[in-house]
DNA sequence: CCGCTGTCTGCAATCCGATTACGACTGTTC
DNA sequence: GAACAGTCGTAATCGGATTGCAGACAGCGG
């Protein structure tokens, strides 16, 4: 991880930006995510930050204001788990690329976007034909089959 | 609906085909299944058995035991609620054609089967390959958008 | 048709993640 | 640095999922 000091401060220019206060357990939620190789659940973000020793609600909380910031995105892989992921990279957005999840261990691994073709038929919902949706493939991952 | 006693007899067989026992609840549950045009949460189901008097409980072992039986298929469409469908039919099968999931209204619908093609590359999981794969398109749907 | 045994049901409690009310506290602004 | 609005910690609440328990049936042998 560089510099921790220089990197805060870029943390908290990119809270400001999406429209939400600088606190510092924003930022460290923030950087959690980015450092994340993947969706990352509630539970794991508290895990990570424990000892920073912050609540579960306010935790949760950053990872909704983020998510409604736009800053993070928000989904569910089938285990009634909420998953937060960074958004605005192009490696991390949903609605480029489809996400493989394991029925079996649960891992979510990203697919590459043209590895699903849509073809929207008439009657399809509109916004499948404008590809303004999020396809979700699930199996068993090479490792559980 | 066809002749109900004649029904009956059908579903009790399907159970006991299934190595359960054939209860009258657990034949309501299935043919409510069957019937369904799509997905049924458990309270739908129990909404639709409601005027039967059954505990949800009850349907909501019923569904847990059919699902173990092999008779209905459990899945879950984000909204945090599990939702179960009929197994076996080549209508129903959730790995014969993708699902549309509403991300507003929750509503879940069923695609023609052709409307996505996969095209696993290498690297991509077997199960892929070899379209043993549930797919969920996540998006709004036209009533939402 | 009768009774037995293992299941199934109804009822109500429990579990657990998600979500929120509320009073104390801090980042921002002027 | 004082006021204000947004945040935080605590603890409660909500709602679907799941389960323990005691009484009520299905399936089976007689």
């Amino acid at each position: 991880m560089a510099n921790l000091g220089e990197r805060k401060e870029e943390l908290k220019r990119a809270l400001r930006e999406g429209g939400l206060r600088a606190t510092t357990s924003r930022a460290l939620v923030l950087a959690c995510l980015q450092d994340a190789e993947g969706p990352l659940a509630h539970g794991d973000v508290c895990e990570r930050l424990e000892s920073h020793g912050y609540d579960r609600a306010t935790i949760y909380r950053n990872l909704v204001d983020l998510t409604n910031a736009g800053l993070a995105h928000r989904s569910d892989f089938g285990d009634h788990l909420w998953r937060f992921e960074i958004a605005g990279s192009e490696a991390h957005d949903p609605t480029a690329h489809p996400h493989f999840v394991c029925q079996e261990c649960g891992d979510v691994s990203c697919l590459p976007d043209d590895a699903i073709a849509v073809k929207a038929k008439r009657g399809a919902p509109k916004s499948l034909a404008q590809k303004k949706v999020e396809i979700q493939v699930r199996g068993l991952c090479n490792a559980c089959d």
